[in-house]
Formats: structure tokens, sequence, C-alpha cells
DNA sequence: TTGAGTTTCTGAACACTGTTCACCAATAAC
DNA sequence: GTTATTGGTGAACAGTGTTCAGAAACTCAA
């Protein structure tokens, strides 16, 4: 029985701090969470308990927080936008800012696994996005488009990156051996698929078989980012009719 | 107790055929059960268990004719190329054929509910599709492009189709009062908040809300469709480098 | 017709999932 | 120091994909 009165002799008492603070959750911690299982485990394995389980903490928990499993996919998708700053709209180089801001939204759409997925299922034009919105909007007048361009020209452009970036990631977990020559291998397999098709029946593949698959992702994204460009191109000056 | 070697008298038979003749599954008919459920529950409510229920089968049945889930939907995803099919190429009207195909491939996704959520989620290179492809190419082939162009064009079109589809299922999700004057509230309840925006800090939004809004999907998917059409008209001619 | 063999289907089980709810502990307010 | 309020617990519920031993139905040879 402990005497309550007597101070504890200091190797009775655990080291301090025995039991740490307990820095309790918030919606932060929970979204850091989520990515780093997301990273670990994929869209498929991201679940509530495997999220739980990354805080030490019971699944319940996470629902103080958080009203729905969608809600905390709609906050890691907001995150995907911290920090991205459009620059000023200059009408110059409107062209070379698009490509710029098409770059650097593959670029954080390839920094999280499957990051695309969940990119793909949401709609830009939660309140947090407007500002983003807005700066893309204003690019677009800025090289002087008509109006009816300026207002589907972010969405065409968005689709293709998360498009692109989803197709990405496709091929990868068709060939999951991370790391080392695993894209090597997977090019020559796919490649020679291709090569060894009947060339009567199927001439344009075969004979776009290294082309196909010869170009790296990057040479792809380009050249279909370029192929928008410059289809939005061609309504600079036209009336907004 | 019955006894075996009487004959059972025709009032204690039931009616000729009682059970009916058992007609066996088979994938395709689990493939129309799941198209089924997809258009009645959605693609979250798109389970196993749903898809035996359709049928009056237990799930285990299922898995004789089928290896995954993933396999299901990989044979719902091929059926949406049944007597899809492409004309000729014609170097004279290659923009009117590419515009018919993107027009028909919308058709066909929309025509089943959350269709563009599975057709996102799958690479269109499995042997069944390769006629397709090969017949896409040979159209972009006949417009003159160069290697390269061809080479991604089918992506660009294909992702551009599925991702403005994905989007279209995305806001009407957001609105589920299906069929009567849903689409009308939509409209005016957005246009309305887009208008309501401070002009200081969203001078775009607030100046584009009517015309963002109010262009039909239709007109949306032809204005996307034709930018890509011009960029992709942009290459005819280039030498392939 | 009988019997063997193969295919097809059943029912139960396993290990998961998202979500809720009564309860308990720690903190903040008075 | 006692009371609220908030944050966290553990168990439970209904649902998921998938597997497996065994029963039933079909096929085909004797």
């Amino acid at each position: 029985m402990t005497q309550p009165d007597m101070p504890t002799p200091p190797w009775e008492r655990p080291p301090k701090r025995r039991r740490p603070p307990r820095v309790p959750l918030s919606r932060e911690r929970i979204v850091d969470a989520a990515y780093a299982v997301l990273d670990r485990e994929g869209y498929d394995g991201l679940s509530m308990r495997q999220v739980a389980a990354e805080l030490h903490v019971a699944v319940s928990a996470l629902y103080v927080h958080v009203r729905d499993k969608d809600e905390l996919l709609r906050l890691m998708y907001n995150r995907l936008f911290d920090g991205y700053e459009l620059p000023d709209p200059d009408p110059e180089h409107w062209r070379e800012q698009l490509r710029n801001f098409a770059r650097q939204g593959r670029k954080r759409l390839l920094s999280h696994r499957d990051m695309a997925k969940i990119s793909m299922a949401h709609i830009p034009f939660t309140p947090e996005l407007l500002p983003h919105v807005e700066r893309l909007l204003a690019m677009f007048v800025a090289a002087g488009l008509p109006k009816k361009v300026v207002a589907i020209a972010g969405d065409l452009l968005s689709t293709y990156m998360d498009g692109f970036v989803l197709e990405e990631s496709l091929w990868r977990d068709r060939y999951p051996e991370s790391g080392g020559a695993a894209p090597e291998k997977m090019r020559e397999e796919i490649q020679g698929y291709f090569a060894s098709l009947p060339p009567d029946r199927f001439p344009n593949l075969v004979e776009l078989a290294d082309v196909m698959v010869d170009e790296s992702n990057d040479y792809r994204f380009e050249l279909g980012l370029e192929i928008i460009l410059r289809g939005i191109a061609s309504y600079v000056g036209e009336p907004d009719d």
C-alpha cells in the first residue's frame, strides 16, 4: 500500500514524463497518418483502422475529428493544393506558365502513391480551392481567350493531368517489382508483345511498337500537354460570340 | 414414409417442370446481372453478393466462372466495346470521324451508371481491345500525323472522354434528386454561389459564373473535344523527326 | 438403367471494412 | 474542488471479398 503523504523515492518513480503528454489528435495529424498509410499500403489498403493504428489510437477516435472516410479523403485532396502557388498572369508567357502549372501538378500527383485516384474522385470546387481556380482563370483571360474557352480550359487541363498520372500508376501497378530494372523489363515485354502481333491484322501497332513504348512518361506528358496548349492557343483572339 | 417403388400419383406430383430447367450460370449472365446491379445501386453498391442475389444464386457460385471481382470488372469493361465499330479511315474527314468516335464513346460511358469509374480504372490494352486500338491508330495515320503524335493521340482522346464523363457523374452524384427539375435547381444554386463570391477577390469567377454553368454538358464536351482536335491537327504534315 | 466421374452450386466460415454507441478518463470552467 | 465538456476506448453491427468441404446436378460409358 502506498503511503499517501510520503514522497516516492526516485528509483521507484518511473523516469520523468512516463506517459507522454498525450499530444491530442487533430485533423492535421490524421491527414498526415492517412498519407503515411496511403504511401505504404496504396489506395485499397487505406482503411480507417490502418490510419488509427498509425496514430496508436482506437478507430472510433478518428470519428471525433472527421465525419466520414469521405471527409478524410476530401481533406487529403485539399492538401494537394497546399503551397501550390500560381504566378501572376503574364500575357506574354501564358503558355509557359500553363506548362509549369501542369508540370507542377503532375509532380504533386506523383508525390504520393495512388494520389491520382483520389484526385480523380473530387471536383476542385470546394471553397478552399476557389482562389486557385480564380488564378487559373486569370491566366486564360490574360491569354486573350474567349469566355467559353476560359470556362472549360482549366477543366480540360486538370482532367489531362489527373488522367495521365492515373494511367501512369495503373501501369506501375501491373509491374509491381518496385525498383531496379523493373521499368526496363516492362518496356521490353510490352514492346516485344506489340511487335509479335500478326502484322497483317495489326500493321500500325507493330509499326509503332517502339515509339509507343520507348518514349519516357515525361516525354509523353509534355507532348500531350503541347497538343492541348496548341488547341487552346488556336482560340486566342476569337470573339466571345 | 414414401414407398420407394410406388409411382407417385399425379395429384401428388407437383405440376410438370416444377423446378425450372436450371439454365446454368455463365460469364455472360453474370456480367448482365452485374450491369443490372450497377445501374440500380451504383459503383459502391456493386458487390458480389448483390450480383449473386440478382441471379438467385449463392455468392460462391460466381467464383466458379469468375476468378475475382477484378475479373468481373474487367469483363464489364470489355463489354463497353462490344459492337463499337470504327469506320475505315478516310483522310479527308478524319476530324469528323474522330468526333463521332468520341461522341459514341461518351454515349456508351453514359449508358450505365458509374461506367466512367470502371473505364478509368482500366487500360485499353487487353487482347480483345487491340483491334479497336489498331483501327484508331489507322485513323491518325491516315490523317498524316507524325508517329509520335499517333502514338499518344488515342490515349489523349480516351482520357478526355473518360475524365469528362466521370466529372459529369460526380456532379450528378452531388445532386441525386433524380429526375424532374433537379438539373435546373443545380444550375441555379451553383451559379448563384459563384455570383455571390466577393468580386474583388474572385473577379473572374463572378464574371464567368453564367457561362461556366449555363452551357450544357453536350456543348462543353464538344468544345473540349474541338480544342484537342485542333491541337492534334496542328501536327498534320510535321515530319517524324 | 445403372453407376462413376466431373462440373456446378450451397452454406458456413474467415478476415476484413466503415460506422455507431455506451462508457471512461482527462481536461477546462466556475 | 466540483462540475461540464471534450476526446478517447472497446465492443458491436452490418456489410465486404474470398475460400472450402460437401451436396447436388449433370455427362457419359458400361
